[in-house]
RNA sequence: GGCGCCGUGGCCAAGUGGUAAGGCAGAGGACUGCAAAUCCUCUAUCCCCGGUUCGAAUCCGGGCGGCGCCUCCA
């Protein structure tokens, strides 16, 4: 059936059909560098991977880009409530946004586009705008878009473009717009931009780009001519995509996107995140409280992306337990006897099935939570065999080895668990000699001993767990 | 007011016409020196009412409840 997707434009679920399968061309909404991004942004961000990761296993060829904002309204008043230019503002929080990135898991994009850096684009764009009379300029050098010129402004959201709005009051920075829905593409310098380094020239006078524009320009500029997936967060559909999409349209004639993705916000403890609620969570903050990033990773991607999705301190424990799970039987898997040949013990057949029903459920509008449904049930299949079979054969395990290894190419939990249980060589030295002294105790009944071994182990946060083939040890992972 | 989404066991969450995946939590059992890990068994008729159908959580109508967007917002 190959790989079905939800489209926003359509509202329903249609097959993928990029123009051309070898060079699939992503673009995705990025964060806007004002202040440090929270799990609900973290939330499209894995979104974002999940879609780059299952689309490369699938075996497409990607290019996927990220933007960043680094001029907008917000970076400039925080930019300068700091005293700083926006530039130096923008590094710190792009940085910062890359680096939790990464501890996540999210795997690199491949391009990631500053607005800045395409401001010249961003003047071709509008100057052929002006030129098609889709645009105007107004008296203190804003350039406003002429929605009433553009017909299909509106289709993606589902709006009337002629109803309602029109009359409606103007803020105090449009002055002279024609029509109250018209946006800006340009907007004229203002007191203290000059000063943050947020100003730039253009033939019809200095500012700064409008938001809109900026993701116009750098989606045309590095995706190309039509974009084949558009990803964003559920609240950019407008006007933010209808305004790229009139944009672009409009100045290039050209369908803009094939196929446009949207997340569902998440809530925190069943409420809406907001400033006034003074219950946004930062990804950074809990990191840093303990948090383990694997079981962040699993909560935030354990829903499907078009569902709410709610953030509780309950759950996050859930999806730590349930990421032990996976990296319990991972270390199981790899430890168990095998030998080189023999009867099968019907684990080469759980990971063939599993494979194939994971790849199904995930061809189905990206159905992650299906698809770690079917990750469990081979894990518990597999755990089955491994107790009843004290050893099976090399292949059979190398099999399940694959299997897992390849979902978890999709999913990333172990391999983003596994770099929480990474020890360093002094410290895994130590436990081994701690395991070989408990060992010994253990042979000779001293069950005092070997216990009190044990204790020393746990209070560094090292949890054994003795079997038939010997004593494995694992790190436990975060506080949650 | 306009557009849209959702309501499944204690919690989270799949399933969208044939009699309820999975995770967490709970109970009992097996294994273990004790643990840990693991396995086995048990725990829901799907918000309510009506309709369509041989048959509905799944379709239709009506309620009730929760939520999103319409303004900066992932």
């Amino acid at each position: 059936m190959g790989v079905r997707l939800y489209n926003t434009a359509s509202r329903s679920v249609q097959p993928f059909s990029p123009q051309d399968p070898g060079r699939v061309g992503i673009y995705a909404c990025g964060p806007t560098l004002y202040g440090p991004a929270h799990i609900g942004n973290f939330r499209t961000f894995l979104f974002y991977d999940l879609v780059h990761r299952y689309l490369e296993w699938r075996g497409y060829g990607v290019h996927f880009v990220m933007n960043f904002t680094d001029v907008d309204d917000k970076t400039i008043a925080a930019a300068r409530a700091r005293g700083a230019t926006l530039a130096d503002h923008t590094l710190v929080y792009e940085r910062q946004v890359v680096e939790e990135a990464d501890l996540l898991g999210v795997r690199r994009f491949d391009v990631y586009p500053r607005a800045t850096a395409y401001i010249g684009p961003m003047v071709a764009l509008v100057e052929r705008l002006l030129e098609r009379g889709l645009a105007y300029t107004t008296p203190d050098g804003s350039v406003f878009f002429r929605i009433a010129a553009f017909p299909d402004y509106g289709a993606l959201s589902g709006r009337d473009p002629g109803a309602a709005r029109t009359g409606e009051r103007v803020a105090g920075d449009d002055y002279g717009k024609e029509d109250g829905r018209d946006f800006a593409l340009w907007k004229g310098i203002k007191e203290g931009d000059r000063e943050a380094g947020a100003a730039w020239s253009a033939p019809w006078g200095e500012g700064r780009p409008g938001w809109h524009l900026e993701c116009s320009a750098m989606a045309l500029s590095e995706v190309g001519g039509t974009v084949d997936l558009h990803l964003g967060g559920e609240d950019l559909i407008f006007p933010h995509h209808e305004d790229e999409i009139a944009q672009s349209e409009g100045a290039t004639g050209n369908p803009f996107v094939r196929h446009w993705l949207h997340a569902k916000h998440l809530r925190v403890e069943g409420r809406k995140m907001s400033k006034s609620l003074g219950n946004i969570v930062g990804v950074g903050t809990l990191l840093a409280e303990g948090v383990s990033a694997a079981a962040l990773r699993h909560l935030l991607l354990s829903a499907h992306y078009r569902t709410e999705l709610n953030f509780t301190e309950e759950g996050l424990k859930a999806s730590r337990r349930a990421v032990d799970r996976l990296l319990d039987f991972d270390s199981r898997l790899l430890s168990h006897p095998v030998r080189s040949s023999g009867p099968e013990s019907g684990v080469r057949e759980a990971s063939e099935s599993a494979l194939a029903s994971f790849r199904e459920a995930l061809d189905d509008d990206l159905n992650i939570a299906r698809g770690i449904a079917v990750l469990f049930g081979f894990v518990n299949r597999v755990n089955g065999r491994l107790d009843t079979h004290a050893v099976i054969g090399r292949a059979e395990r190398d099999a399940a080895c694959a299997a897992l290894a390849s979902i978890d190419e999709v999913l990333g939990l172990i391999e983003v668990g596994r770099r929480e249980r990474r020890v360093d060589k002094e410290l895994g030295d130590w436990i081994e000699e701690r395991i070989e002294a408990r060992r010994r105790a253990r042979a000779a009944r001293e069950w005092m001993r070997a216990d009190a071994i044990r204790d020393e182990l746990a209070a560094e946060g090292i949890v054994l767990e003795d079997g038939p083939a010997g004593t494995r040890w694992k790190m436990r992972q975060g506080r949650h």
